[in-house]
DNA sequence: TTAATCTGGTTTTAATATGCAACTCTATTA
DNA sequence: TAATAGAGTTGCATATTAAAACCAGATTAA
């Protein structure tokens, strides 16, 4: 049968996942955020099926994740870059990756390391913080239905 | 043909994705962190079939982000508890949930809102920052495939 | 103590999705 | 003019999914 869809969910997360929440969207999002541009690339470099980069591509342009731009140089040659929307992934996926580094070491690598291109410093671990800016887990937070009004200090 | 799977992959992002990349895993990872814990409460909760459930709990189990208890007042009943690892998803989450939030914001309902245990304010959206703790853009960062051995200034 | 129910699953079946290879079409290059 | 590259599309065999039926051990209800 079909793949659900959660295009009407009221959660905000099902509704992301059904975005960019199969096997291959965010992995090409990644790769878009490292630089590539290009059908083939994307393909040669993910080990993707053509038919598959295709729907993907569509489907992410459809969202607003990427935009297809017309290389007019030399003809019909395209591009898929991120769009604002495809950018703002980018918490997303170096969570992700982060998450990964962690729990399933690459045997052999050594994990990619992001630097700030300025300073040449790493970047910090991800984290969910609280309006003082310290580092909270799950336990430490619930969740409010109200549209917080006021932000008041009792739980309402 | 089998969907292509990462385990062995060099990239952080695919290893994670192969773990809770589908569509159904992170929502129930989601939904543990809300607090549900048995088979039937994500079933009704999800809205998902018993056998991808099924399925879906079990490569949780064996992937560590879940752990199977038995709770055994009365015989043979379990609970699926999130694991540190499963814990550790909370910023993937959170982030993928403020994505969400910001770029297809449910039509009828207030997004839900997440707040500090203690304080309760509303938690900061999830950003990366460099080392100053300033955040930084996909635009900021580069990849570095050195091991990071004394944090250079120049681009290696 | 027999029947109904809850829980956590497995099986069956049909609809989709995936991956591969082959093919198209346009534009460039030799 | 032929060959090649980019960006797809099409056909087909196989995997995965969803829904629903079925199952088995415990609990409750009568």
């Amino acid at each position: 049968m079909a793949r659900k869809r959660f295009d009407d969910s009221n959660c905000s997360v099902a509704r992301a996942l059904n975005q960019v929440g199969d096997w291959w969207s965010l992995l090409i999002v990644l790769h878009a955020m490292y630089g590539t541009r290009r059908f083939v690339d994307f393909q040669q470099e993910l080990g993707i099926a053509k038919n598959i980069l295709c729907d993907r591509l569509a489907r992410l342009v459809d969202n607003g994740v990427l935009k297809r731009v017309e290389v007019g140089e030399h003809g019909s040659r395209f591009e898929y870059r991120l769009t604002e929307k495809g950018r703002d992934l980018f918490p997303v996926v170096i969570a992700l990756r982060q998450w990964g580094d962690k729990w399933n070491p690459s045997p052999d690598e050594a994990p990619l390391d992001l630097r700030d291109r300025v300073t040449g410093q790493s970047i910090q671990p991800v984290q969910v913080q609280n309006a003082e800016g310290e580092p909270v887990t799950v336990r430490d937070v619930f969740v409010s239905k109200e549209p917080m009004p006021g932000s008041k200090k009792d739980s309402a």
